[in-house]
DNA sequence: CGTATATCAGTCGTACTGAAATCT
DNA sequence: CAGATTTCAGTAGGACTGATATAC
């Protein structure tokens, strides 16, 4: 007898994509913890890591946030001795972000465990799988960022 | 000469999948807001629309999230004129929440905005591609499920 | 004791406002 | 020089988490 409602408040795909990425965040938070990082940092930590002297606009641009967001996490950062501000000689708006030597000696293993967890998170996958992932995920954020641009966001 | 290394920072699915996240809640929200409705509240409006009254744990384990964060996020509801509480008559510890005549009233139209906006999200995929990309964020969520479980999370 | 709820501190994201420097 | 743009700072409020505390 499956006649029955059964309620069954279907997640739908985007609840699901929020509760993965949650999940994710909070396994990556705990495990980098030791090391004195946050998973919002990694993209910040790896870009000044090739480049060594970055401005915020920039940072906020390759971590995908506002600019007042990447000026806060900044502001953490800098409290907790992960990086540096220093005056651009040729902007005097702007300060250039350094990796202080404490967060370049550590980030090697914090990206290991970033890696390690998105093995974790894609156990079972296949190429093929990994790479339709990405290609539909990728499919549905330009449909997002598409709407956000038409209106005004 | 594209022997550079084009240094491109690949995203990563995961990557992927927070901002496009995050773009479908900008969305979202700035559409409810001239509903009065926010998009981490539909799973607690929808939930009482069905059962009129629900405790505030069941809310929790309904919407995926802590208690914590249901507790704050009831506070803020209670506050808007969304929901009010009921001491439970059968358990005096508990409160049972159940939803106000305005906010049920407005609710039908707040689904509509979620609706319309996944369908936004979709656009351009056949049944096949969504019922696949439901798969996949399946096994990531359970993956992750599992990982989190073994470490106590 | 165990379960339901409340509260606090902390992170992280957004929007909005405004000052200073730069560019045209 | 005026006016627009860019770079950053600061604030407010929301949505999470984890850790505690209180009530039954």
């Amino acid at each position: 007898m499956d006649s029955q409602p059964q309620i069954s408040d279907k997640p739908g795909p985007l609840r699901i994509i929020g509760h993965a990425y949650r999940t994710f965040t909070r396994i990556v938070d705990a495990e980098l913890r030791g090391l004195g990082f946050a998973m919002s940092q990694l993209p910040v930590l790896t870009a000044l890591r090739s480049r060594k002297q970055l401005p915020q606009a920039e940072l906020a641009r390759v971590a995908r946030v506002e600019q007042s967001s990447m000026a806060q996490l900044l502001n953490r950062m800098e409290r907790d001795g992960l990086i540096a501000r220093a005056p651009d000689p040729t902007d005097r708006r702007s300060r250039l972000i350094s990796l202080t030597a404490q967060a370049s000696r550590r980030l090697p293993e914090g990206k290991a465990i970033m890696d390690a967890t998105v093995r974790i998170a894609l156990q079972g996958f296949s190429s093929a799988d990994i790479e339709r992932l990405g290609e539909l995920m990728q499919r549905v954020s330009e449909n997002l960022e598409r709407a956000a641009a038409e209106r005004g966001l």
